[in-house]
DNA sequence: CATGAATGAGAGTTCATTCAT
DNA sequence: AATGAATGAACTCTCATTCAT
């Protein structure tokens, strides 16, 4: 029946992009052998080539995948909320869930931007500057409306985005710190870095917030 | 004679720490292969075992001289300015400055500690964790005096390491921003997430920080 | 109806047949791999097993059989023309008509015995040296009667095989030359280096050998 | 002494080259390994690569310097025989003398063409083309003066090539037959294909193409 | 001081082939 | 009849490193 197929182990495609996944985090793409992606994936090395192309491609596939998630998930935030500052708050929140759940995949494109070829890298690259135009155009909007104020709106931008980045960096979801929370902190400090109000604690967007992270990326946020 | 020779292009070992740091910078450790070394240094890659060890050790080397020269300036930070605020306020500026005069020293240190092997790394882990410490301490006393609060410590030091780290990723020194306005900026944002009062721009201890870096690391913060 | 399945593409067997004609041909048996034949056939490279056994066996299929209707052909010729003019005449000409025609098969059997096994090259090996007996013995007849002379038959033999094969590489039916002026030609050159009297062309004797070789082949020599 | 180092082993590179030569004159490019190609000469296989680029590197250089070879035998004896007849003569006999003395290279030039890539192939099908040109001029201007008679000018310029081509084929030093005797058989018989008068035997032009190449090989033929 | 020569190990990738479905 | 899945072995080539000179 398909009930117990459902126990089964995933099927081989899968299991090669979860390897690619952990290992190219964990050791960096370089770092990462064909015959460690094998061994760890359950094959042999002559299968993988079954399913993927060059190891390149599987690093490519890895960050589009992911920065497809961020844009989507970006847009609808700017799509659900207009006002910068509810605007900014869901950009810092679906960007810390998103790190803080999938810190594979967003160290991943964090740091190997540079293992690929041009070309494939210049295809996320541009994915990467549309997803930073979100943040750039709420501060910007923020600051020409009033409700944000910085001297120097790129820096505070980068600050901000290298900060709540860095989530992929140390969170551990088995941490005393539950997701909301820091989801919440971290829109505090950025409310702080762009001398805005502090932000009253909208608990019906953050669960907004939450929900739109857990579609975008098929996995459920806890907590 | 000697004072001729001071002209000349800098000695081979010193080409060899260059170049290692500028490849494994900009392509990671593993991505640099021993004879992209000998190239840019301008030896043959036998040529290179007569001033280093291993591939390994002039990774090491460059990580534990880098994380000493951080320690060294946190510890005089801390030294010089007990007073909480005035203390965090240096570490931030000494930290941000080391960044962004030094960026690939940092950006070493920061993407390439996988490299290193357990007992190497343990090395280096150490020195980072007793840096990070001084920031703990500065925190934690600030807070324990009222001039700081936050909900979670230890989630404020780790997002504003990872802020300020990240400045190694993006600062170039050909933009219009200044280095005494980044830390500056980078300041009062470490003082917004922390619900510090506004700090009153010193600007004696910018100053002398900025001394502080110049003499540590032998290079000058220019302006 | 086997009228309408007549008009359809080739049965699969044919198909890889015709490719590994064409790729052996073309990039030799070690240049040629297992998918380019599938992909070239329209099969999947695991379906290619159904209808044949290894690789080598496929070219070995191939070179016998070639090598089985150029004997055949060359028995045909001795068998009809007993006379040795008449005779070398046919042999040349049934063997330029060939290669002309069937230049893949030949070039596959002049090119790729090196690529067979022992046992198997001595197999094709065997049939070659048959089907240059028939040679030899027209020469010598010729000799042994006067009307041939040659100062080492062996040398002229071997010059004129080798003469005669080149066609394969470089005779298009797209050029200007028919096939039976090439045929003809080929035959005034033997006759000359085999000093006989030259050669007056017998029409009738030309269209035998026309016909003896698309029977042999089973595709008809055109013009 | 340099005396005793004269009796040494060939250099490395000399002994890759002359594996090399002997591989894929004997197993074609594709059937030649790498690890072949190393043990043959003695080497490990990662030491090839200190000697050379690629594989097909070896191959384009060992093709070239043949064809270059071939090319200045070929202008030589056009600039010593203007008159036709005892120029085709010389290029018959420097051709035949070539590839029975060197049959290894001129093999490997005739099989593995199809071996380059497009743009190394091109760079020696040009030079095999303007040594083809030799050959052309000179039954042109035989046949335009009336000592040389062909329906076909080129068909029997291909032929006679493909023949004398062939050489590199079956011949063995070892055999019976003395080199001079097979150049002074190929002569004639492209006399007769020509329909020139029967050459006599210039014993002093023949010693010169024997020097020819002699010298062009930069290895003795011997008899 | 500097390097050419050399290599075992391993890189990513393709090979011909098998087999359950 | 046909194929997706799978693999051990081999492929070309590069790796970090050593050593005699």
């Amino acid at each position: 029946m398909t009930v117990t197929k459902a126990a089964k182990a995933p099927p081989a495609a899968e299991r090669i992009r979860q390897a690619a996944l952990t290992l190219f985090a964990a050791k960096g793409f370089h770092g990462t052998g064909i015959r460690d992606l094998a061994e760890t994936a359950g094959l042999s090395s002559a299968s993988l080539y079954h399913y993927m192309g060059t190891k390149e491609d599987l690093l490519l596939a890895i960050m589009r995948e992911c920065m497809t998630r961020l844009l989507t998930a970006g847009r609808r935030v700017v799509l659900d909320d207009p006002d910068p500052r509810s605007r900014l708050a869901g950009l810092v929140q679906v960007h810390v869930l998103s790190h803080a759940v999938h810190p594979l995949e967003t160290a991943v494109v964090d740091n190997e931007l540079r293992a690929l070829s041009a070309t494939a890298r210049a295809t996320v690259v541009a994915q990467r500057d549309e997803y930073e135009d979100l943040w750039r155009a709420a501060i910007e909007d923020g600051c020409a409306s009033g409700v944000f104020r910085t001297s120097a709106q790129a820096v505070t931008r980068l600050a901000l985005l290298e900060m709540c980045s860095g989530v992929a960096r140390w969170y551990s979801p088995r941490g005393r710190l539950a997701l909301t929370e820091l989801a919440t902190h971290y829109t505090e400090i950025a409310f702080g870095a762009l001398h805005a109000e502090p932000s009253t604690v909208d608990v019906e967007a953050a669960r907004r917030r939450s929900r739109l992270v857990t579609e975008v990326w098929g996995v459920p946020v806890r907590r």
